[in-house]
DNA sequence: AGCATTATTTAACAAATGTTAAGTGCTACT
DNA sequence: AGTAGCACTTAACATTTGTTAAATAATGCT
């Protein structure tokens, strides 16, 4: 059907395995494209996490409530994938939040389908394992940066890798994915202007 | 072989798929196992990361080289998974070194048995995407301490969770690990006996 | 346009962590 | 036993980040 919309979704899997045109046509039958208005969520506290994001257009954040704050721990970038995984793989209910910082597209697939697809295909499992492995990766990466880098350096490191992020997200949620306050935030902004 | 050995890596395997007779048979023909004495190099800087290792005993490290100085990102608790994993899949030369903090022994699995196992037998695949999984979500929960949690409790937690790894472990790789500097974690630790 | 809400900045002071430079104590080796 | 090298601590001072409390700027709504 909208086989345009799942582009980038299939440039970002066919990175990792590649898919017969069986295989693909089952994945455009099992795909729901969502729209989420800014402030939406995807994933509420309290409820199981049942399907699994493609950020197609917009920015999720991954957020929970500490000390009744809300804590952002993560800003989904474009053409990634996202979902609670802590619920979606042990259908606990989820204690992290999913909700849109822009109006979002998404395309999601159920945990049911997902299972459907593992079962079915063991190409799509090891689609799951190689996309699961450059997640940790890139986590792994930014405990580096919390480990050996300033606020700053991790400040000018994301504005350079994602600068319509940092355009287009609210400073205080870009403050919390640096692990510094808002204020602290504007402060180191004012001494780097380029 | 030595079943025996193999106990705990069996244990752990176990809660994410359960193998057949001859599945586990299989297993036991490509495992090694390997004994390092405290300060030996496991997977070294430059080399392509060929083994993913078990821990059956002992600690190891997982470190790079930044500014001329080791920088300690990771300590591998008992029973747990460990590689370079950036240079294991992509079987490009590592940046991160682990090596022995304490003598170890490990039931490892070299890449080209891996490959062999994950094309044949679907559960093995499963096996490494549940396994991912878990470390990606581990992971996660480190980057919301650092954002969440100052030093002291980050240290306080893993005392209560590792208490024989604090105890085992010299304090300037756990200072390395809890992000801070081997004298703020001294100074931190005068405040808080128990 | 006017108003409410949210986003961002600013500033003064407090607290946490880093830096530098010592020290002490422990361990291993010969 | 002596010594070299770690492991850990201590302390003074510097820097970074947090806290509190404002002010200003931008945005969205009616």
């Amino acid at each position: 059907m909208q086989v345009e919309k799942l582009k980038n979704v299939l440039i970002f899997i066919s990175q990792f395995v590649d898919f017969e045109e069986n295989e693909l046509n089952e994945i455009q039958r099992v795909v729901q494209f969502v729209h989420l208005n800014k402030g939406e969520i995807f994933i509420d506290e309290g409820v199981i996490a049942n399907d699994i994001a493609f950020t197609n257009k917009g920015y999720l954040r991954v957020y929970y409530h500490f000390d009744g704050e809300e804590i952002t721990r993560d800003i989904t970038p474009l053409n990634t994938f996202a979902t609670a995984l802590p619920s979606f793989v042990s259908q606990t209910p989820s204690y992290e939040i999913i909700s849109a910082i822009t109006d979002c597209e998404l395309i999601t697939i159920s945990r049911d389908h997902m299972d459907y697809l593992y079962s079915k295909y063991p190409k799509w499992e090891r689609l799951g394992r190689r996309i699961t492995e450059e997640m940790f990766v890139e986590s792994q990466r930014r405990i580096y940066s919390f480990i050996t880098e300033t606020a700053e350096t991790r400040y000018k490191k994301l504005l350079k890798q994602y600068p319509e992020m940092v355009r287009d997200v609210p400073l205080k949620y870009i403050a919390d994915y640096l692990g510094i306050k808002l204020q602290s935030l504007s402060r180191l902004r004012k001494t780097i202007d380029w």
